[in-house]
Order: C-alpha cells, then structure tokens, then sequence
DNA sequence: CAAGCTATCAAGCGTTCTATTGAATAGCAA
DNA sequence: TTGCTATTCAATAGAACGCTTGATAGCTTG
C-alpha cells in the first residue's frame, strides 16, 4: 500500500534525527558544541579522538541540521543549529537522567563529592544586590564565547594562581558547562579548602542562556 | 585517565536513550502508543510487524524508561512513561519537521492536498461558545483511552454512514493523532464534498493534552 | 604556483543492530 | 493436568555503523 510506504518514509525521516543522538562519540562533541563554536580540529582534540572521527561525527550531526558548518579561511567553524537543537539536547540529557539510573552513577562517579549549589533564581537575585562574586571556570575561549553577565573567568587550572583576585570575605560562585561538569564542583571544593564560602550554580551556561537570564554575548 | 572513562560512561548512558529514537520501527510504536496504551500484540498488528519484532522493540523501549508495561492477565500491557517521555518524543518529532525537509516531504506525500486548520486556543475558545462540532475520527479504542472534552466519536471509516448524526449547517472541527496523521485531513476532505464546512485541529491529541487542556479521560 | 594546514573522502574490518524463525515460558481455562 | 493464547527468548543471517588508515581537495602564505 502507498501510504503506509510514505508513513514509513516519515519515520524513517524522523529516526534520522534520532540516530544523530545514538552515539556517544557525537553527543560529546555536541556537550562542547552547546558551549561554543569550534573548529573540527579543536573539536577532536577536546574530545580526545582522531580528527578524521570528528569530522565524520560531525557530518553526521550536520545532515540531522542539528548543527551548521561555516568555513572561515583554511578551517571549518561547527556551532549548534540554534535554540531548537540545544533544547533537545538539554531534554534528551534530562530524560536520560530522570529515566535511567546509570547516567546518575555515572555522573556521581564522574563528580565526585557534591558540593552546595544554588539556583539561577537566587543568584540572579544576589547578582544584582551585588554580594556575591561570580566565577566562570571554563577554559577561556568558552567564556569569550558567551558567558553569564557580571561574570569573571578563571579557568580551573589557573584557580590557585588567581586566588588573590577573589575577595576573601564574601561569597563565591561558581558555574562551568552544566550540571555534569565537573569543573565548578572542584572549583568549589578547593575554595573551600582555602577556607572560603563558596557554591556551584545549579547547572551551567547553556541552561542560563535558555532561561533567558542576562548574558554577555561574543 | 579515570575521570575520562567517566565522562564516557555518562555519554554512553546518554546515548542509551538517544538509540531508543534511533529506529523507524520502534518510532511507529511509540507515535501508537502516545495515543493509547496496548498490547504487544495490538501493537504489532497497528504497525504492522511480527509480534517478536514489536516485543523487542518495545523492551528496548521499555530499557530507555520511554514506556512502561503491565501484566494483564495474559497480556503486556505498555504505554507511555509519562508527560517527560511525551514531550520529548513530540520535541524529536517537531525538531526533525524543523531541521529536515525531508520530512516534510514525505509528510506531504502522505498527507495530500493540506486542508484548513484550527489552533488549539481558537478551537477552544468555539467550543465554549458552542457554535462548532468537535469530531474525533481516530479508531474507537484511542478516543475511549481519552479525548478532548466535548468531542464525539466518529471513525473515519464510518464517517459517511454516520453523516446524519452532524448538524449541516455548524462548521465541523476534525482531530486525530497529531499534525501527520492522516485521518483529520480525509476527514475534512470528505465533509467538504458533502457540502459542509469544516476544518481540522492543527495538531492533534497528545499535544492537546500536554498543553493543559480540557480532556475526558479514560 | 608550490608548500603547508585543515578538513573530507574512500576503503576495509570488526562490531552492533535488525528482522526472522522456531522454541520456550507464563497465565488462564477446562 | 492439558490445552490455548500471548509474550519472550535464542540463534542466525544480513545490513548498518564506527573507527582506522592513507589518499585527496580547499584555502592561505610565501
């Protein structure tokens, strides 16, 4: 029959998006892609495989539109698709932590020890009353990407080296990529050990900017 | 590194849940039962497919925590998980619509001629008033597993021979599945033939439900 | 236009996924 | 118990996928 050969035709349309989510080689890449554009080489080399890999993984992602590919000069620029797409990421990530218990072991295995948090409400609120200092510990290009406004960046490796220009006596926050990041959990936890008070904001940079907080842009 | 193989556990955790979408089959199992919830072997019959195959896919289904399944008597009963499980299936779907047009091309082979629509709040809003018929023209056993308040039932293929029970003269709002079923449209098609004014819901069912919607379950 | 990067292509190989088949199991009814 | 039905399990063959390797194409710079 025709029309179960076209409402075939349809599903197979839509698992093509589906497959696009299948692999975790890709939904790395696509974690690094929600921070910030990059270049397919940056892109292997953060994610730890072969540059020829990414750029299949890429493709991939590419055909299922959930990305977009620029060329600037000798190199070829992937970012997200747009709001859409990081929206269905963020979902799917979510879903599989509310649905399947191993994401959640894997993720405690992963974080470690953890650590206070606040919520985006809260802080956005003692951001403006001014009585807390916010710290992005991303690497730095991410943070030149786009950031939280107000924002300060330190990245992780340089946190000891900087501490001197973080205010010992009031309250420090910290935010990376997300909710499994484990940047802002041991950014807080050796501010502890220097016998600050500090937390981690509750997810991270993708999720502020979905919410429609107040950001500072490229 | 111990922390990497981490990281790679919560994206193969992850990616768990995004193989679930990854198959036309188990897509047409699970856009079923976002209907309603049934058998396996109700489901397999509805799609198409041997009875093994629907039971494998559903277990896959059932792995990601998508759906749920209940012994009844002799039967596994399954069904969808919840409102998360839903929402993200119809997010992959309008995502896919959005990214890909492919798949509005098969949608559009599929569906035909495109017929006039009605938005939720519109058709609401007539509903109340009571100036429009709302007519439900999936299979019987959907619209009893739940329906919008106010609609009455009437399969497409009785739709001619119940003719009679439709006033001629109100304009007659059809819904179904969603925006890609098939009925709402033939049904429309074939009210217009006879002379009557109609029109269909834009989408369908589970979207009315999820968006808060007055409904008559069970 | 040649050299040097970056990204993609093409082929190959092992692994995983899918659908089919036939056998096994669980509940129900006589 | 013995059938009967609905579902799952187990084994298998074929297709699709994922990663690697080496070659190719595009762009920039000298």
């Amino acid at each position: 029959m025709a029309s179960s050969d076209a409402k075939q035709a349809l599903f197979e349309a839509i698992a093509l998006m589906g497959k696009a989510f299948a692999s975790p080689r890709r939904l790395e890449l696509l974690d690094l892609l929600a921070q910030a554009p990059r270049s397919v080489e940056e892109l292997a080399r953060a994610s730890g495989q072969s540059t020829a890999n990414a750029s299949q993984h890429l493709q991939a992602l590419h055909a299922a539109g959930i990305v977009t590919r620029t060329r600037e000069g000798t190199r070829v620029v992937y970012a997200m698709a747009g709001e859409d797409a990081l929206r269905l990421w963020l979902a799917l990530r979510d879903a599989s932590v509310a649905h399947l218990g191993e994401v959640e072991r894997a993720a405690r295995d992963y974080l470690g020890d953890d650590v206070e948090t606040i919520g985006r409400e809260d802080l956005l609120e003692r951001l403006t009353k001014g009585d807390v200092v916010l710290v992005d510990v991303r690497p730095e290009e991410e943070f030149a990407a786009g950031h939280i406004e107000g924002a300060r960046s330190i990245p992780l490796p340089e946190l000891e080296r900087r501490l001197a220009e973080l205010p010992p006596d009031q309250e420090i926050v910290a935010y990376c990529r997300g909710p499994f990041c484990a940047y802002a959990h041991e950014a807080v936890r050796r501010l502890k050990d220097t016998g600050r008070k500090a937390r981690r904001l509750e997810d991270g940079w993708p999720e502020w900017r979905l919410a429609g907080k107040p950001i500072q842009a490229h």
